[in-house]
DNA sequence: AGCCAGGACTGAG
DNA sequence: CTCAGTCATGGC
């Protein structure tokens, strides 16, 4: 609706407040990338806390690979992901996307068509746009932005979109915006939810230590 | 004690 | 196509 000019430099403003911050952080907390497909699943509208005692207990049952996930019982896999919420449904969408890897090699998917691979996942019962893009991004290292909560928030906030903006507004917006590299989007992404986790919660922002507090969005 | 969390699907209208 | 309702646990 602004200018869109106006709007890429302070996305550029943003990541750079963060990168002057935090540094390069460059994260997605998992051990494999099996386990990042895992993740994205369990934090489905549900607190990394409670993701990570899941992924404990699947850790203790030697379950963090798609093979056992696949071939267990659905009353065991409820019972090992419980803490993470919502366990009916994640069980039966993290059984479908084990399945989809089981008989699949990382290297291989890594080189194949991003937009090919999104398709596949989006096909998946239980994988969303975002859910999508984690996996690409952080467990495939595939360009891509993956937006969140965190996200529309902080874009909001800033006056950089409107409150109805879309999914792909605001990926499009920040590919648009900054290096094309995944490397990028993975800091980029990282500095959002430390910022969002840290000082933007939905009721009592703290904003005065907030790295991004000097950025001024093109509509606010 | 409520509110909320790194969503996605479904059924109305 | 937009959107409220639904799914569930644990932390603060």
């Amino acid at each position: 609706m602004k200018n869109a000019l106006d709007r890429r430099k302070t996305i550029l403003e943003l990541y750079q407040a963060g990168l002057d911050h935090y540094g390069d952080l460059y994260w997605w907390p998992a051990e494999t990338p099996f386990e990042v497909v895992i993740g994205a699943v369990l934090t489905q509208n549900t607190s990394w806390k409670n993701v990570e005692k899941a992924i404990v207990n699947l850790r203790e049952a030697s379950a963090c690979n798609a093979e056992a996930i696949a071939s267990m019982h659905y009353k065991k896999l409820e019972k090992l992901i419980r803490p993470s919420g919502f366990f009916r449904s994640k069980r039966r969408t993290l059984r479908e996307i084990s399945l989809y890897f089981k008989n699949r090699d990382i290297p291989v998917m890594k080189k194949r068509s991003t937009v090919e691979l999104r398709k596949e996942l989006l096909s998946i019962k239980g994988i969303g746009e975002e859910t999508a893009d984690s996996v690409l991004l952080y467990a495939l290292e595939k360009n891509i932005f993956v937006v969140d909560a965190y996200t529309k928030r902080i874009f909001t906030r800033h006056g950089l979109v409107a409150k109805n903006a879309t999914y792909q507004n605001m990926q499009k917006l920040v590919m648009n915006s900054i290096k094309r590299e995944s490397r990028v989007f993975n800091i980029f992404h990282s500095h959002i939810v430390e910022v969002g986790k840290t000082y933007c919660a939905k009721k009592e922002p703290r904003c005065g230590q907030c790295p991004y507090k000097k950025v001024k969005g093109p509509i606010s």
